[in-house]
DNA sequence: TAAAATATTTACCAAATGGTTAAATTAAAT
DNA sequence: ATTTAATTTAACCATTTGGTAAATATTTTA
């Protein structure tokens, strides 16, 4: 390697323009070409960097999942009230969605066409997470029932309406600066409903 | 056309053969040649039955998803409390995600590569529902909030663990008896976790 | 039974696509 | 300045894929 800026900068604009690419049209439906035109350069060169449109795509998507992942991993060492936890995890959610709004059906389409993507994802902070949920259902803090139920209900409640925005806005006839609305209020809804299912 | 029986039986054969492999693999990820052996026959009798693959996975996409839908519709206008009413139409969600737990991920995927078809849904039985909602909100018997909250709320907590079950089975190492009971398990902890929420 | 209509198969094609190769260009090192 | 190494491009290739045309088989009709 010999220009270091140079080359870290045409790599690093090969990874925006397929993240981009990639969260809009999915894998199989991404285009190397494609990728190579919003990169403003030549098909070759992604092929010079990363080897595969394979590779490529499991280079950002380890890469942006993983980083979330590891997130829930610092959350749930932290030592905090039960229910503020539970607060911070949502808010951490809520964040990473408006942000990004595309990484569940990115996830989804990932399960679909690559679950051999998914055996590689970080376990730590799920599992880490588990356990906490479990401790306080012991305690009698919060409802008694399989941690796997409160779980799945927590992502649920924060990832639906940004799944279901094409549909919901169909159905419903609703604007952008509307469903924008929706979605910002996500997280003081998601944080009260989640108190409620797990009252005692 | 001449032989009746015959000709349904065949265009039966590749209905079925599609509506699996479309699941499996996703539009993109679904091959013709692939359905056409599932079917087992040729693959220009697909193109002679339904001249081509979107318009194959459109009819599919649209009888399947519709059909739920129009369920949707049909509950609404039934005459009966508010709760009990919830109560069915979560029956009628999970009963449909037991039977064909690929349904919230063909939906996603299609919105990614076939917006489109979205636009060709039945709206008529959410918005019922979501009239129900308003009413129900403003009479005070439940909590005072946009009816979309809701909505997403009821839709999440019932799809969450389908969605999930390849990532949650291995971020959790579980195995499929374990998760298959998690599954069947859900009605009733959704039921539990809705009338929470609501309560005003 | 003959021919007309319908259903099915075989063989093929054009376009698209991921990927490669070798040449050209640019930068670094000596 | 010349050699060496790294980067970029242009041209090309093999394969895959949706789709078609024409031949063949089967069924219906007259």
């Amino acid at each position: 390697m010999v220009n270091k800026e140079l080359t870290l900068d045409t790599e690093e604009k090969i990874l925006q323009a397929a993240t981009k690419v990639f969260e809009r049209d999915g894998y199989a439906g991404a285009r190397m070409q494609v990728i190579a035109d919003e990169a403003g350069m030549n098909k070759a060169l992604l092929h010079y960097y990363f080897r595969s449109k394979e590779k490529l795509f499991s280079k950002i998507f380890l890469e942006k999942y993983n980083k979330f992942f590891s997130t829930l991993s610092i959350l749930a060492d932290q030592e905090m009230d039960f229910f503020e936890k539970i607060d911070k995890v949502i808010d951490s959610y809520m964040e990473m969605l408006i942000q990004n709004p595309e990484m569940p059906s990115m996830l989804i389409n990932t399960i679909t066409h690559h679950p051999e993507l998914i055996q590689k994802l970080n376990t730590e902070g799920a599992q880490k997470m588990r356990i906490v949920l479990q401790s306080e259902s012991e305690k009698g803090n919060i409802i008694a029932v399989e941690s796997l139920q409160i779980l799945t209900s927590v992502v649920g409640l924060c990832i639906m309406p940004f799944l279901a925005k094409p549909i919901a806005m169909h159905v419903f006839k609703l604007d952008m600066d509307f469903y924008q609305q929706v979605l910002l209020n996500r997280g003081p809804f998601v944080k009260k409903a989640v108190r409620a299912i797990l009252k005692p």
